[in-house]
RNA sequence: GCGGGAAUAGCUCAGUUGGUAGAGCACAACCUUGCCAAGGUUGGGGUCGCGGGUUCGAGUCCCGUUUCCCGCUCCA
């Protein structure tokens, strides 16, 4: 196997040649830390939010789902802490180049060892603190006054958390029950990079699971173990994924316990998070309380008692939960008597961009004409692709570097009897199938 | 934002002491073969990241800027 670094490296490459995902702006010079997803790349981050929206939501009836805006009441941020306590001021020593958040400086001197810079550390040049806000700005209305400011989301949580009780009377859920909802979040990070992995634009897929204080620990375990199931589910490897508790340092402003599901992405990133599973208690609830005026308290009504539920929050990155994908499936295989080996995203299929490709073997004898046919029987039921350049081995190439599981190839004996070679992608099987069962074939296959 | 490195075709790169841009792969068309890449012929594609400067002349030298990579920091 190559070295990991390498692998990322590569999928760059390869997200880019074949269309999984572009950086933004590219002909202006790119603009920093956002991509474009491409029109396979958007076929593969569809399905994996699919898979969750119908994991999380549509197969549960304790869970709802919500889509809220991007831009809300300025106030929104003040309650949740993040207007004050996602600003972190910064120093820099202009010594020894590094850079520490003033708050954790023990004193007004730079804490690097000297050994780092021999002899230039005899005096500390701090910087004054300078604030960074990771909340993006904007104006709300044509003029640009303080009263008009907004911050585009920098979580979307919040929007699940301000509409409990519209969610909770609306749909008459009782406790305990979740939100969940998929969409885009902003962060000025002071660092991106990475390609996908920390971006400026991304999105996140949240569950927030409103439960009765006391019980949040339970459920809070209960969502750790059905969360790493769900990663095991898209076919992420078990070994390269692992927990890794938060320690009472680490924690953030509103949390109370938290896990990360972390995914071994190789080379220097290593394991990363990948998901957030977090106790966040009542924090939320009764900030809202506190800075709108309004209740946020459930009324269990058969127990006659009132109280502001404590949340377990699931947050997944759906640009990070990709790129684990595609590093999770991105293989080459040396092949017998040939100096290049093949180049093969051993994706789900579910997940798959393409699940089938169609090639007729030659371009004579009405083999195009037949898999034409095949390709528009297909296509209600499934992303399809029809391929007649090249020789057949390259044609299978093309499909296996994106991942399609199967390629389903028009020969001679087709055009009499009906029957074409179904090839699977892994194992290379073949599988001769009539075009009449080819349709409930496939669905059950890819099913699986 | 700070420090270090880099930027030439879709990708990986070459490009001599400054003289007007190349290779392999990929892509397209046609021929050949016909079930697992690399056969033949032809072709498309680059104002050398962007903007200034020096020079008769800049991919090459100087300045600025943008983006990417490695650290500091971030945690979906």
């Amino acid at each position: 196997m190559a070295a990991q670094t390498d692998v990322m490296d590569k999928l760059v490459s390869l997200c880019k040649r074949r269309g999984f995902i572009f950086q933004s702006s590219e002909i202006y010079g790119g603009t920093g830390s956002v991509w474009d997803y491409g029109p396979l790349g958007v076929e593969l981050k569809r399905n994996v939010k699919d898979h969750w929206w119908n994991s999380m939501v549509r197969s549960r009836d304790d869970v709802v789902g919500l889509d809220a805006s991007i831009l809300m009441h300025p106030r929104v941020w003040e309650a949740s802490g993040h207007v004050g306590g996602f600003v972190d001021p910064l120093v820099d020593c202009k010594a020894c180049k590094g850079r520490f958040r003033a708050d954790k400086l023990e004193d007004a001197r730079c804490p690097n060892k000297p050994s780092k810079q021999p002899g230039q550390h005899e005096t500390c040049q701090l910087t004054e603190p300078r604030q960074f806000n990771l909340m993006f700005k904007t104006f709300m209305g044509p003029l640009e006054e303080s009263a008009s400011t907004v911050y585009l989301r920098p979580e979307t949580a919040q929007g699940i958390f301000v509409n409990f009780l519209n969610v909770q009377q609306s749909t008459r859920q009782k406790v305990p029950f979740g939100i969940a909802q998929i969409g885009k979040a902003f962060r000025n990070e002071i660092t991106p990079g990475n390609f996908i992995f920390r971006t400026r634009e991304f999105e996140q897929m949240e569950m927030q699971f409103f439960v009765e204080p006391g019980t949040d620990m339970e459920w809070f375990e209960t969502w750790k173990a059905a969360r790493m199931q769900w990663h095991l589910d898209l076919g992420l490897s078990a070994d390269r994924l692992q927990f890794h508790q938060h320690g009472a340092g680490e924690l953030a402003h509103y949390a109370r316990a938290a896990f990360d599901v972390t995914f071994d992405f190789g080379g220097t990133l290593g394991f990363q998070e990948i998901e957030g599973v977090h106790n966040r208690g009542d924090f939320d609830l009764t900030q809202h309380q506190t800075f709108s005026g309004k209740k946020l308290e459930y009324f269990d009504q058969p127990n006659n008692k009132r109280y502001v539920p404590y949340v377990v929050e699931t947050s997944v990155g759906a640009d990070r939960v990709t790129l684990a994908i595609l590093v999770n499936a991105y293989r080459e295989e040396s092949v017998e008597g040939e100096d290049e080996g093949r180049v093969v995203l051993g994706l789900k299929p579910s997940l798959a961009p393409i699940k089938a490709a169609v090639f007729p073997l030659t371009k004579k004898d009405g083999q195009p004409e037949m898999a034409r046919k095949i390709v528009d029987d297909l296509r209600p039921a499934m992303s399809v692709d029809y391929d007649e350049a090249g020789s057949i081995g390259k044609r299978y190439r093309r499909q296996d570097e994106v991942g399609t599981p199967f390629c389903i190839t028009v020969d001679p004996q087709s055009t009499g009897d009906d029957t074409v070679t179904v090839r699977e992608r892994d194992s290379l099987a073949q599988e001769r199938v009539n075009t009449s069962q080819l349709r409930a074939y496939l669905a059950a296959r890819l099913a699986g």
